[in-house]
DNA sequence: GATGAATGAGGATTCATTCAT
DNA sequence: GATGAATGAATCCTCATTCAT
């Protein structure tokens, strides 16, 4: 029934494993050396394998970081993207979503800070529009503008909305990462969406832009 | 009462200027070519002087570029230093530091990019206590704690609220500069305190806390 | 009567066969890429076969050019001396020969290149005493020969005409291939032969050496 | 005077033994190791300086090569054009300029196989139109046409008949070369005239497009 | 025999740093 | 102190050749 031979299918099952292991080696290298620390020298000594080999799996460098980063985006824009397609209030999303961030830091903390806040990244991989910042904001907007039609927050553009709490989110992440700070996840979603939600003031949360 | 004979203290002015020189050429190469595109070269190229001078005021790469972080940060520490031991409510600091930051970045978006958003720029200046990123926090969270003992602000663990709000104002600094964004920084400044102050939920300010 | 069993036959015809396509292929890509662009990469790709089988074939890619060479030429030399063999007068067979050059330009540009100009293939080549080029020489030269027995031509050094001559008839062929000229057949043939019977004198041709 | 100062001029003079240097470097390796065989590390090698060095005279390899051929046709481009503007006979011309050409090649070997013959050099300074071949033909052409203007020469299409020229000539000149005959200058000279005024034909020297 | 992944020696280029003048 | 040429390690990438399957 399938239309690939055997040896087909083993070989793809071969290139996909040398695949995982490149990406392996290039997120230990980017844990260990940092974004400009990633040499094609030091991601073929990591995964076990000559330099020139590298380049039987992509074509240069620049590719083989945007796999890498797909590869690291990838799971977590399907989860954002399940989270945001889910029949639940806007307030539960968000807050889905921002666990699912900050869990999986835990998990990636090298590949992580490349994709979310190594601005040589973003340089390397501009234009990438799966670039995982373009669409968190742009999953979060919308969200944000569901909780507004859903009269659970206040009207506002949800745009720049969706930036601020990014920014509250990205900055956990980045302090949990490189500060070494060693919070639980429970505690650091609790932190977020409180302030997302009421934020600082200690007066009735009156509607500001109104009353003032 | 001088303890430098004249020839010393003039040594002193024509390094001074020097520096400053240097420092020019840095921040333009860092505007012009990013944190990735600053070499010896350009920097002595802009700064009109040859290669082999930066290092008679720099021992290396490295410390340039510390000084540049330094001399870029320290009117931004100042401003918010004088704003911090201002008398005036929690609330109005805030807003000022935060209006220093915003109007900052349209003076210079080069340096500013490098300062605080640059991930390179934070390796490459890891261990600078001095850093832009770690002063910011100290400040705001001695300001918010300020606010919370005014009960202006809910109470809350002063630094890792110093950390939204810090991760907040950054992504809007981020994406006035990498995004082309162009808003009016009063815009800007009354979204962020917005939803610093009051977050998005359209709900009657319950102090979340307590009554959940 | 074979001294072959069946199945060597067999596999000899195979080995033929291969060697066959390997050669075409290898013209593909001299034609499309250049002499400098013809990687063992290619040549497989190009024959529908793997890398690695050309070294079933040839020891390595000098021994597969040469081959090449040789094949490419063969054809030329048949010819070449099929006519040089031929009982005509030597004008005759000049013409045939040189209108035999032009013709296959024409069928094989990227060969023809490779094999009569590329000075590349010459250094690679080198040694192969097969070269089209001394065969050329040689053939052109016996016949130069014959027209000054016949009383035709002049007599002269042979040999150092024939250099001449072909020369000439190369670089229209180096014109024709790389400056794009495209002319008829026909009408080169004419001119180079003009040439190479009168000169450009406008005088009557008085035999040279003596007259002057 | 000068609009140099004494130091500007000390440079200006390091810089050009040193280009001169890399020059004659580069010619040694062309003619060691032909025109595939010149790398920047063997350059660099030849010239007794390091591999980055280099760089500070050439932006990169083709600039070099660039340099190379220029340099190596300057001088030959000068006497043609001297010896086109002079006020002589084309014939004389012709035999001059042939002459030039002939006695550089002793001189200069390496470079010359490399300006004129080699093809992966044409490859590499395609668009050069200071290209050697170009030019000789363009002033071929021009003293063509006076010999005919002059009516020394039969009537011909000029540039066709440069190309034939140009092809005997450069034959020569490669065989002297690459087969390492070594007949006296003013015996090629001789050879190639004879071929070029009058041909071989021993029959008196018709015009042959006229009565033919 | 066929395959094509793996190899590693090269090759071009960049750039921080040194040092003679 | 100033200069900028020289250096060479580091980096990306290519490609002929080998070899396990």
């Amino acid at each position: 029934m399938s239309e690939l031979t055997l040896s087909e299918r083993r070989k793809d099952l071969l290139t996909s494993m040398m695949k995982d292991a490149i990406y392996e080696a290039a997120v230990a290298v980017l844990t260990e050396h940092g974004a400009t620390g990633v040499t094609m020298e030091r991601v073929a000594e990591k995964a076990g394998v000559a330099k020139g080999s590298l380049y039987n799996y992509f074509p240069n460098k620049l590719a083989l970081l945007q796999f890498v980063h797909e590869r690291a985006v990838e799971p977590l824009k399907q989860k954002a993207e399940a989270i945001f397609r889910s029949r639940r209030p806007a307030l539960d999303k968000i807050e889905a979503i921002i666990r699912v961030w900050f869990t999986s830091i835990d998990e990636q903390r090298g590949v992580f800070n490349f994709l979310f806040l190594d601005t040589n990244a973003r340089d390397l991989l501009k234009g990438e529009e799966a670039s995982g910042r373009a669409f968190a904001i742009e999953v979060l907007s919308a969200i944000i503008q569901q909780g507004v039609d859903e009269g659970v927050f206040r009207p506002s553009d949800a745009k720049r909305t969706a930036w601020l709490l990014f920014g509250a989110a990205r900055e956990v992440c980045d302090l949990q990462l490189t500060a070494g700070t060693d919070l639980p996840v429970p505690q650091l979603v609790e932190d977020v969406m409180n302030f997302f939600l009421h934020g600082v003031s200690s007066l009735a949360g009156r509607s500001p832009t109104k009353e003032e």
